[in-house]
DNA sequence: CCTCTTAGTGTCTAGGATACACTAAGTCCT
DNA sequence: AGGACTTAGTGTATCCTAGACACTAAGAGG
């Protein structure tokens, strides 16, 4: 089967760039090219378009596909052009970012055909095509984003401290935050649900436990409310 | 002549948002279409991607070629990939926006074989294919760019006065700014060279003329300085 | 010269941002 | 059981920025 167009045409991919928050990084979800070009090397999970779908939905059908990863957040980051981004034919791709918990996605195990694995985005480099500017362009997305809505919980788990959501802004901003002036402010924000429950298994005084009340951020939104960190 | 792939391939093209500013309106640039789909219905400039081209490139090429514009701000705004956008075959596009002074571009003649034209984005309605959706998220996109970018001043003559960029970020953001504070907050940016010289043919006191300083702002961005209104 | 229109300017107040250090609670080890 | 260790959790004082607010100056036009 083949299909023939009166002039020629690109192909057309998606690319994802996926975050996840360990202890103390950042990370990102590759997957190694079985396949030439770049054989071995280490890329983006993504793939072709299909004429049925959209590309948000090629973006989660490849995921999964190739890495396993389900239900996370996924927004459209870029859509790169560049006339030999891949050496065998002009590819245009779409790409995105997502954010996952990463606790909840062991990666699929790599006795897999493709193998799948997290790095941290400081190691994740020297990766096939142009996936280190995807790469580059996504954390500035997140970077910038983060500070002006509430996306940094999807890193967390359902259930976290008040600790570990500073760490996050400190890992992904980039800065140390006043632990005091810190919890003032998100608390005062009204987007916490303080659970009546507390961390388990640490060597120390354990912290409270929150989640984040999407419902109620909905309404405060609705009334003009501007998240900012 | 023509093209043959083992998969089908969508049609890649691109669609440009192009902003002017009026006296006191926020203008769109929209081309009345000659054939069919949506025959005589405005639409956003733009067309098919060149194998040899990039995304901007094509974006920078259609609008010359369709409505004789040129040299402006562009940037990249979302690709739209419904599956149905364009009735006739699966067309993806990537979606631009760019910000024009409007004094300097008197809009190509209307004898040409397709008509342009610039319309109030409020009346710019009811246009072919997906673009009001299109002018609706260029819209959002500029409202929260214009505050934390200075790219207000693309949309501006080279010399203008400080109650015509009040005027601009009024519009823009659909709000009414204080004379006194809006003045104070952006000349102590130290962004505005003021030039010895005022208004002309104006029939009451002539204001001073500003010019932005994109070499200063570079200098001040390096620095670690932070536009934002 | 009077009228009309827009340009141009400073101060005060309130609220938010930041800097800053100690006590509380729980685990682990001896 | 007690002490050491580690992280949780909390309040205040200061500064600075954002916002409210009204009059005089300049120039054109009749």
């Amino acid at each position: 089967m083949s299909y023939t167009y009166e002039y020629p045409r690109p192909a057309l991919t998606v690319d994802c760039v996926v975050f996840g928050l360990d202890e103390d990084d950042l990370k990102v979800l590759l997957v190694q090219r079985a396949g030439e070009p770049f054989k071995g090397s280490w890329a983006l999970p993504g793939g072709f378009v299909d004429m049925h779908e959209t590309t948000d939905q090629a973006a989660l059908r490849e995921l999964e596909e190739e890495t396993g990863v389900t239900n996370v957040y996924l927004e459209q980051l870029y859509t790169f052009s560049g006339v030999n981004r891949d050496p065998r034919e002009r590819v245009v791709s779409v790409a995105y970012y997502a954010l996952v918990k990463l606790s909840e996605h062991a990666v699929r195990a790599a006795t897999d055909a493709s193998d799948a694995a997290w790095f941290s985005v400081e190691e994740a480099t020297k990766l096939a095509f142009d996936h280190d500017e995807i790469v580059a362009t996504a954390r500035e997305r997140l970077r910038g984003k983060v500070r002006y809505q509430p996306i940094g919980f999807e890193l967390l788990p359902e259930k976290f401290t008040l600790t570990q959501l500073q760490r996050l802004y400190e890992i992904v901003l980039d800065t140390e935050l006043d632990k005091r002036n810190f919890r003032k402010k998100i608390l005062a924000m009204d987007l916490l649900r303080s659970l009546d429950e507390v961390e388990k298994g640490v060597a120390h005084r354990a912290a409270r436990l929150y989640r984040f009340d999407q419902r109620r951020y909905k309404q405060l939104v609705k009334r003009g409310f501007n998240f900012e960190l």
